[in-house]
DNA sequence: CTTGACACAGAACAGGCGTTCGAGTATCAT
DNA sequence: ATGATACTCGAACGCCTGTTCTGTGTCAAG
């Protein structure tokens, strides 16, 4: 008979006391006592609390200050209340379909992320299900965004009018970044640049929507 | 005759205080104690120093949650250490010079400032002498810049070949944003779109290097 | 001079809090 | 059965820490 507790060595109780810990400094703006983490995931002892936390520790998930009043905080996430972590799931260019976030990538795994003020987030995009790529190749300058660049976006499968959303035209097997506008019997897809013409697709053509582009990163390191 | 102490409302200690605050916070990631701020500001008494942070959270300089161990944080600056705070200093369009930073805004005054994660930042550009500016109109899309872009920019006045900077041209009335080419003799501005052709400036002209675009950020809300 | 606000010290109190220890209870491999 | 491992509990110890109270010296205003 299998162990059905600690499956892969990281329990439900683990789990708990990490969000927990996360939680309460997002809402306290410091972390919690280890009676307070007691007290939440329903542990009577302040020695089993020290137990799992020793166990986290060791697992490298959290860091403490020994003998120091709430001396817990996260180590990898951290996200430090102001910030949003943003997993890159991997690149995008003109000739390949987009990677798209797998099902339950909440607790996503390791590969890189990028983090970004909440402050730039527009419009309380705090759904924490965004995800970014990097361009890959010049073929999508007629959306403003060059080799290189870092677009987040947040997984939508539909769209309204006037937001920039990435596709896959499946039939034309491209992948291109415009701003969304259904019309009559077509949808017409507008570049960013105004000095370039939109592509109409035929609403028999099939058009997946993959992600409302929600914000565009550019870090020049050097060039040419 | 004047009172010295208490000149403004905020005096050396207090300063002492808050300075401190932010070093530890920085440097344990967790609130000092009442006891550690005295022993660092050299105050013997723990009655002091919550004195002194009485009043400063009475001026709103830092929150405290009573009763709870090491539950002091700075409020206002806050830059939480992951953080970089860039000012603003306002708009750049083709047609105008550049708002170039005073000559002492380390202490930069209220106006509008964005946070950029530390992890986000070029090659270690951490020369806190950054500075933002907001593009006004769609005269940079030949350098791949939107209206509503967000550049951050360190002000240099020389630059090396293939670093995009951000130059006025006061022979030709003109700002603009182009990667920059020493040549014999004459500049070549390149822009950052590779289909456009490069613009090339007499070096008897005056050119005018106001910063090394870092960054680019197109925050998108909505459009059209 | 007196008064009172202000800055500071010191001590003591009362919880808060991390730590440690002894002991009990499952589950599983041998 | 037996022992090992994982997990849980409760209590006690002792330092940590915020709070509060009393007292002292300074300085400006009345």
């Amino acid at each position: 008979m299998m162990m059905v507790r600690k499956s892969k060595g990281l329990g439900e109780r683990h789990q708990k006391i990490l969000d927990f810990i996360a939680d309460y400094q997002r809402e306290h703006k410091h972390p919690p006592s280890i009676r307070e983490i007691g007290e939440y995931c329903e542990i009577s002892s302040t020695s089993v609390v020290n137990y799992y936390l020793d166990q986290l520790e060791k697992n490298g998930h959290i860091e403490r200050d020994r003998k120091i009043s709430r001396g817990v905080r996260l180590t990898n996430s951290t996200p430090l209340s102001e910030m949003f972590r943003v997993p890159v799931l991997g690149v995008i260019q003109a000739g390949e379909p987009i990677p798209i976030p797998a099902s339950d990538f909440t607790s996503f795994t390791a590969e890189d992320t990028i983090d970004v003020a909440m402050s730039l987030m527009p419009t309380k995009e705090k759904g924490k299900d965004l995800f970014a790529l990097q361009v890959q190749g010049e073929s999508m300058i007629d959306a403003m965004v060059n080799d290189g660049d870092i677009i987040i976006l947040k997984p939508v499968q539909e769209a309204r009018n006037g937001e920039m959303v990435a596709v896959w035209l499946s039939d034309r097997n491209e992948t291109t970044l415009k701003f969304f506008f259904k019309e009559k019997d077509r949808y017409r897809l507008q570049p960013a640049n105004p000095t370039m013409q939109p592509i109409y697709v035929n609403k028999s053509e099939p058009l997946e929507i993959k992600g409302r582009v929600v914000m565009v990163i550019r870090k020049i390191e050097r060039h040419m």
